[in-house]
DNA sequence: CACCCCACCTGCGTGC
DNA sequence: TGCACGCAGGTGGGGT
């Protein structure tokens, strides 16, 4: 669910609450998380630090607080991160974090596939070494991403979805991206040109901007960190929308499954074989 | 190494 | 109404 906009969208929500601010404890529920430090180590760590720093990476929210702790959280698909000044009885909270002031944090994830990950000063943040390259970097560029992608024979769209690549993207961004540049999404990644690949990226970073502006995608579960959805799904060309007419030249959107995920794109605006 | 499949979970919509 | 099935925004371990 969550994809770079809507966890960019929450950590701009939450930033400005949650910065220089302690944090007070944490209380983790009884089902385990997909992935998540043990109550101990949390309670080792965290209590009594004040947060430096929030920041996104890919699709990870990055807690840095005082004397180098770092804290991880990943959404997966269902995680939300809400924040009030009283604890709802809402059900699926996996985790309470309390700030000083009397501020909580509820982790609420209904299919625990989300993370919490605490690392101690000097220990290596793991989840974010093996990350890619972030698609508003002016260090990705064109040239970068096809020589990435020189010699491979993996689609296009399942290229875009490997964080190791290109860090941010998830299912619904990364069919929006290959619409909106007009490449199909079975494309081999190896075969695109520089021209194709100077479309995409600039898609890419339209797309994640708007999308970021109008505050993510809702499609089931997504909420900001004040429980308000976002409105970019009005506005999605390709993805759902099996069937339906396509925006740009009226041929009915087709679905595909790629590596075990739905392709959504339109067979006229994004033919096979495009240029080469 | 490159790539694909599947498991990890719960809930919801559809069709019988 | 009830049930079985397919599907869902992500990730990473293991197999080919």
């Amino acid at each position: 669910m969550p994809e770079l906009p809507e966890v960019e969208v929450i950590c701009r929500g939450l930033r400005p609450e949650l910065c220089g601010r302690r944090l007070a404890r944490v209380a983790l529920g009884d089902k385990p998380l997909r992935q998540s430090s043990s109550p101990r180590e949390l309670a080792q760590w965290l209590p009594g630090r004040k947060l430096e720093r929030l920041c996104r990476r890919g699709k990870y929210l990055v807690f840095r607080f005082e004397g180098h702790v770092t804290l991880v959280i990943h959404l997966g698909m269902t995680g939300r991160l809400w924040l009030d000044h009283q604890l709802a009885p809402l059900p699926h909270v996996h985790a309470v974090f309390t700030w000083e002031g009397g501020l909580i944090m509820a982790f609420q994830d209904v299919r625990r596939f989300g993370s919490i990950l605490i690392f101690p000063p000097k220990a290596p943040v793991q989840p974010l070494k093996a990350l890619g390259r972030e698609p508003f970097s002016r260090k990705t560029t064109p040239e970068w991403l096809q020589a990435q992608a020189r010699g491979r024979s993996r689609p296009i769209k399942n290229l875009l979805l490997d964080g190791r690549f290109l860090a941010g993207l998830g299912n619904i961004y990364a069919c929006e991206a290959l619409w909106a540049a007009g490449i199909h999404p079975a494309t081999p990644a190896g075969q695109l040109t520089l021209k194709e690949w100077q479309k995409l990226l600039r898609e890419i970073r339209r797309l994640l901007r708007r999308a970021i502006c109008r505050g993510g995608t809702t499609i089931n579960d997504y909420l900001n960190s004040k429980g308000e959805t976002g409105l970019f799904q009005l506005e999605l060309a390709v993805y759902g929308r099996e069937g339906d007419p396509c925006r740009r030249c009226g041929e009915s959107i087709a679905r595909q499954v790629q590596a075990g995920r739905s392709s959504f794109f339109c067979p006229r605006c994004q033919p096979r074989h495009p240029t080469e």
